[in-house]
RNA sequence: GGCCCUUUGGAGAAGCGGCUUAACUCACAUGCCUUUCACGCAUGCAUACACGGGUUCGAAUCCCGUAAGGGUCACCA
């Protein structure tokens, strides 16, 4: 088998949103599975839509999910330059070539001339107008310095098919084919064609893409067949929706890799998530390192219907990447977060962190969980109340006022003597070490629900702050 | 509207004509563990093959039609 070349071709407009990020990755994949190239090509023919920056972006976020490119803008593999824009001169003479071919032609239609071609459905279709204009004609236009633009001459009968990897079989009528636009009036050519040009001469062997080019593929494949070159293989992706019928997009929100890394979540959990996302593994592993993935990755498990992008079942997938990170790792992703929380500057951060690190899925939850911290007022009795270890707010009354002496007497306050101290205020009221536990950790904390128990809750506020807890929470009762 | 594509429980999905009284994961529920919560482990729920016709001894799996959803019909990619 020939040599696979796959490319991801991003427009820099300033964000990578997870679709794009999901077509690069599977590019990749594939590309690698196959011990192929994985190429990054730029492409800006939208002057207008052209964001300050957005290369980097790009560059950035294809760094930090670990999707490393053979060739690129920086990295000339022989077949540069890697940015549309700097490559214009070439489309303009493939274009010329197609003109000497009568398989493109000038058209000078302006733009009112287009907008009364619209049908009463409201749809418009090029009426090949200029392509019978006289080789004088356009010769004469073209010398004036007439705008204009070049287009392809689209058949008007019969079929034109092709096969794609995930779909199969399609078949599109020409009558379909409008004639496209190749160069625009800026001298810059369309997306459609300056991809056919550059997949060519860059020899991609698989095309990877949305499946919004499903449709279109006829028109490259005529494209390419004028030239008299191969066709490349096709693999068209199923789009990734909000819901059954919204498409996920920025415009709702939150769709961007770099949203999601600033909400504290882990590359390689977004990758792993998004690779399931319209791929579906043989065995019944969900979890892979992007080696696995290389290595599992098949067009066979690409899936033909779209899907929902599920919140849910990514939050999970990064808990599961958060609780086997190594400690400090973990610390360094989370201290962040404690800066942003209420109790900034005080508390243990690492204490807290060995609490968070298996109740987290995703690393913004922290201020949430440790703010409770910074608050301490009027304790409501109803909280103390457990059946299970036979508490209420009378009950707690006595095992706080019984435990003040043992804490006020210990001075070495780690976890060990803490909860030595506690069995041994169990022991003299004689109950259930877990009355204990959680009358104390009612009263150190306010709150019904802690990220640990009164030990280590005691250990994190430390003696002084957690004897003034206490003497309170007795008065309050 | 024309054309193209898709359709398995709430979500991702396996399944490729008999092994399917349809796997697995998330979500949800319950139990165990346990000083709360969480983790972990176990069980369960959902009672899902869009609908209608065929083909076949036999269909989620093949064919046709209908419906619904998506895509496309730009000097945007």
């Amino acid at each position: 088998m020939e040599k696979v070349r796959t490319r991801f071709a991003p427009s820099p407009t300033g964000f990578m949103h997870i679709g794009n990020l999901r077509t690069a990755l599977y590019g990749y994949l594939f590309a690698k599975k196959n011990n192929g190239q994985f190429i990054l090509r730029i492409e800006d023919t939208d002057l207008e839509r052209y964001v300050e920056g957005a290369i980097d972006v790009i560059y950035n976020t294809l760094k930090e999910a670990n999707i490393v490119w053979d060739e690129g803008p920086d990295k000339d593999g022989g077949f540069g330059p890697y940015v549309q824009t700097e490559r214009k001169d070439i489309y303009l003479k493939y274009a010329k070539e197609l003109i000497d071919k009568k398989a493109a032609y000038y058209c000078f239609c302006d733009k009112e001339r287009l907008d009364s071609l619209t049908n009463e459905t409201g749809i418009k279709r090029y009426d090949k107008h200029c392509l019978h204009l006289s080789k004088e004609e356009v010769e004469e236009r073209l010398a004036r310095g007439d705008k204009y633009v070049i287009r392809q001459n689209m058949p008007t009968e019969g079929y034109t098919e092709f096969d794609d990897m995930v779909y199969g079989h399609v078949s599109v009528p020409n009558s379909e084919l409008e004639d496209q636009i190749l160069i625009k009036s800026d001298g810059l050519p369309t997306y459609n064609f300056a991809n056919v040009i550059d997949d060519h001469l860059m020899q991609i062997t698989h095309v990877m893409r949305g499946n919004e080019y499903l449709s279109s593929t006829p028109k490259y494949n005529l494209l390419y067949d004028a030239f008299g070159w191969e066709h490349p293989k096709y693999i068209h992706l199923t789009p990734i929706m909000k819901d059954a019928t919204r498409k996920l997009s920025k415009r709702y929100g939150d769709a961007n890799f770099d949203d999601f890394i600033q909400k504290g979540y882990l590359p390689q959990a977004i990758i792993n998530y998004i690779a399931l996302l319209g791929w579906s593994p043989k065995g019944e592993q969900e979890k892979f390192t992007m080696d696995e993935l290389i290595e599992k990755f098949s067009i066979s498990g690409l899936s033909h219907s779209s899907c929902i992008f599920d919140p849910d079942k990514m939050k999970w997938l990064n808990g599961e990447y958060i609780k086997e990170l190594p400690f400090d790792e973990f610390m360094k992703h989370a201290i962040p977060f404690f800066e942003q929380s209420e109790i900034k500057g005080k508390y243990d951060y690492q204490k807290l962190g060995k609490l968070l690190q298996t109740r987290i899925e995703i690393f913004s939850e922290i201020p949430e969980k440790v703010n409770f911290l910074a608050h301490f007022s009027k304790i409501d009795p109803e909280l103390y109340n457990n059946k299970k270890f036979k508490l209420n707010g009378t009950v707690a009354k006595g095992v706080l006022e019984t435990s003040l002496p043992y804490f006020e007497q210990l001075n070495d306050w780690t976890e060990d003597k803490l909860h030595e101290t506690i069995l041994a205020i169990a022991n003299k009221l004689e109950t259930k070490s877990g009355q204990v536990y959680t009358a104390l950790r009612i009263a150190f904390t306010g709150v019904a629900v802690t990220p640990g128990g009164s030990v280590e809750m005691a250990d994190i506020l430390g003696k002084e702050e957690t004897l003034i807890r206490l003497k309170k929470a007795i008065e309050w009762l």
